[in-house]
DNA sequence: GGCCATACTTACATGATTGTCAATATACCT
DNA sequence: AGGTATATTGACAATCATGTAAGTATGGCC
């Protein structure tokens, strides 16, 4: 009734002559790779720890050995998850050879965001009721939405206009964000649904980017 | 080590002194209200027969015998979500009195998407991996750009300007479902990071639909 | 009132999954 | 080389969730 979904088992670990032995680093990385991969395809379900382990080429109890718990592990991918989509988005807004193109780093969030693996594991782990707020982004949100203000108050006084107003770059971040998670977890099945072509979605993010840019400059 | 989740026993079904007996399709609604509960709080692990059960005070074998299998309830669950969904959707496009307000009607495509539950609940869907995408809404995407095409067109005719794009129109509609669905998921936890209070989320909707309607006279 | 269909229940079977434990092997250090 | 810490394993235990079977009670119908 099912088309390929269950055990999947996949055709690695075999008689398994010589016992290979990682750093607790490495295994640790390995395992939250396997887990984060498994998730994004397959949802929370398919996160079991004899299925993470086999994709790892080794036993279970060795997951528990460097995870505590399946929620150990849970929550080191909610730790790392969380951490990486740090990085991206406050690199995203690092890149600064493009002088004062709001739109240009926008996109560039944008990007950050709907990627399909961080942006589906933070989605189940906030459908799940985990992530509970202070661990999200609080102070990443705040930060983006410092950045872009600034942006635009230089942008703003270099062209002699008047400075924008706080809760509308408030609201293009807001916009953008769930937009992204959105597109992320509904893209697929929307461009589908609509009949849109492979780089349908592409055309869609410059579409967006435009949409903002124009905002910038009329809106104030 | 965790707040508050697992079980939940609910403090209702005592010792059940008389044998409650319900018609058919009054027992399969209410099982289908608890479980859509349940997933719209505690995500899909916490879609458990046992507790399904005891939320409708009914014991589990009962919920197999209307639904078959676990499988069977969630293929009920998809199929009445989608109904749902489908129909707010139209009607939201129904409501004729504003005449050409565009924008108004995307308000409520908005709302009727970010619904909580409907959008956490075909989210997860998506993320498990069901909703083929052929069940999904197909046709019902094709019929909003129409219907917005449509009214677009009308527009334009009035007031003597060129028609507009198609994929423009497309476009606002896949980004005000990307963007739906991305709030009703991290909509809550975005808008607390960000320090916004209770009805900013109203006015971020209003400011969306003023954005979208700055577009539809600026763009074109 | 008696009969029938069937919603519902209790008790049990089955399978899968997390977690424990003692034993083993491998990298590193002296 | 030898010793030690620990990554890793296989076998087992405990729990839990879905599903089955057989019997019970209730509403509708003649």
């Amino acid at each position: 009734m099912s088309s390929a979904s269950k055990s999947e088992t996949s055709p690695a670990a075999k008689p398994a002559a010589k016992r290979i032995r990682r750093t607790a680093d490495e295994a640790r990385r390995l395992i939250l790779d396997a887990a984060e991969a498994r998730l994004a395809r397959q949802g929370p379900e398919g996160l079991r720890l004899q299925d993470i382990a086999r994709d790892v080429g080794i036993s279970h109890p060795a997951i528990l050995h460097h995870f505590e718990s399946r929620e150990g592990l849970v929550r080191a991918l909610i730790g790392r998850a969380n951490r990486q989509l740090r990085d991206k988005l406050l690199s995203a807004l690092d890149g600064d050879g493009q002088g004062g193109d709001t739109a240009y780093h926008i996109g560039h969030v944008f990007e950050a965001l709907s990627d399909r693996g961080t942006a589906r594991l933070l989605s189940w782990l906030l459908l799940t009721g985990r992530a509970s707020g202070e661990q999200m982004e609080p102070n990443v949100m705040r930060e983006i939405v410092d950045a872009i203000q600034a942006r635009r108050e230089d942008w703003a006084e270099t062209h002699d206009q008047p400075a924008p107003d706080r809760e509308d770059t408030l609201f293009i971040a807001m916009l953008t964000a769930s937009a992204a998670f959105g597109e992320a977890i509904v893209g697929r099945q929307l461009a589908e649904a609509a009949g849109l072509d492979r780089d349908g979605l592409t055309r869609f993010r410059l579409w967006f980017a435009k949409l903002i840019n124009d905002h910038l400059d009329t809106g104030k």
